[in-house]
DNA sequence: CGGTGATCATTG
DNA sequence: CAATGATCACCG
């Protein structure tokens, strides 16, 4: 765990292993920060304490978390089995002026070419300064798995881009929603109407379902028992 | 507002 | 009890 910036994805993952098995309480206080007494008031706590010990520079910004590395960094909460408790969000979706793009060229693929995986026990039950942070892992998407993405998201795009968006629900896609992103339920963004007309909508999000991101960790935890075996 | 980080909490 | 829709905090 250093403060400089990381140079190489291979430090970017010995500095995680370095913090895995530490609890959020233990890493908190090496790195000065203060514990919230629950996640109702701080979602974003978690990963914000994550960027601050890998050394994620992006900030705020429609940026990787390593633009240096093209590396996306994500918490994913899991129970005791390993499984995620929730979807995981990846980025906002745009909802005028992306016709006739690409699933390669969209942002969201983009995204998901690099991520680190950092998977924390966060089961409700546990204290929030007890939840323990996993071994984080560096992924790519299969070829199996970029399909399904980018099967589920011409779907969503396509029903965007043609006015349905009121139509999409959470179980629209197989591996890819697109659900709400916004502060509450009366934010508004511009969208495409029913008719092609302009109108006003709910901002959304692209977010990957937990059964998909269940599958990331079994292949990356069925990987490591191998390697223990050999 | 639109983007970052997500989890909450009601509901089927 | 999982899943969908709603919500929280902060920044430019």
């Amino acid at each position: 765990m250093k403060k400089t910036p990381l140079n190489t994805a291979g430090q970017l993952l010995h500095c995680c292993h370095s913090i895995a098995g530490l609890t959020l309480g233990q890493l908190a206080a090496q790195l000065k920060v203060d514990v919230p007494a629950n996640l109702k008031r701080d979602k974003g706590w978690v990963g914000q304490l994550l960027e601050l010990a890998l050394g994620a520079e992006a900030g705020s910004q429609a940026i990787p978390d390593f633009p240096a590395l093209g590396i996306e960094l994500k918490t994913l909460p899991i129970d005791q089995q390993g499984k995620p408790l929730e979807s995981t969000y990846v980025c906002v979706a745009p909802l005028t002026g992306v016709t006739s793009q690409s699933w390669q060229q969209s942002w969201i693929c983009q995204k998901l070419q690099h991520v680190l995986w950092v998977p924390i026990l966060a089961e409700r039950q546990i204290p929030l300064a007890e939840r323990v942070i996993g071994t984080g892992f560096l992924w790519q998407p299969s070829v199996a798995e970029q399909q399904a993405l980018q099967q589920d998201w011409e779907e969503l795009m396509e029903l965007i881009t043609l006015g349905g968006i009121d139509q999409i629900r959470g179980a629209h896609g197989k591996v890819l929603q697109l659900r709400p992103k916004a502060a509450d339920s009366k934010a508004l963004t511009a969208a495409v109407g029913a008719n092609g007309e302009p109108i006003q909508t709910l901002p959304r999000g692209f977010y990957l379902k937990a059964s998909f991101t269940a599958a990331i960790l079994s292949r990356q935890f069925n990987l490591a028992e191998q390697s223990l075996k050999y």
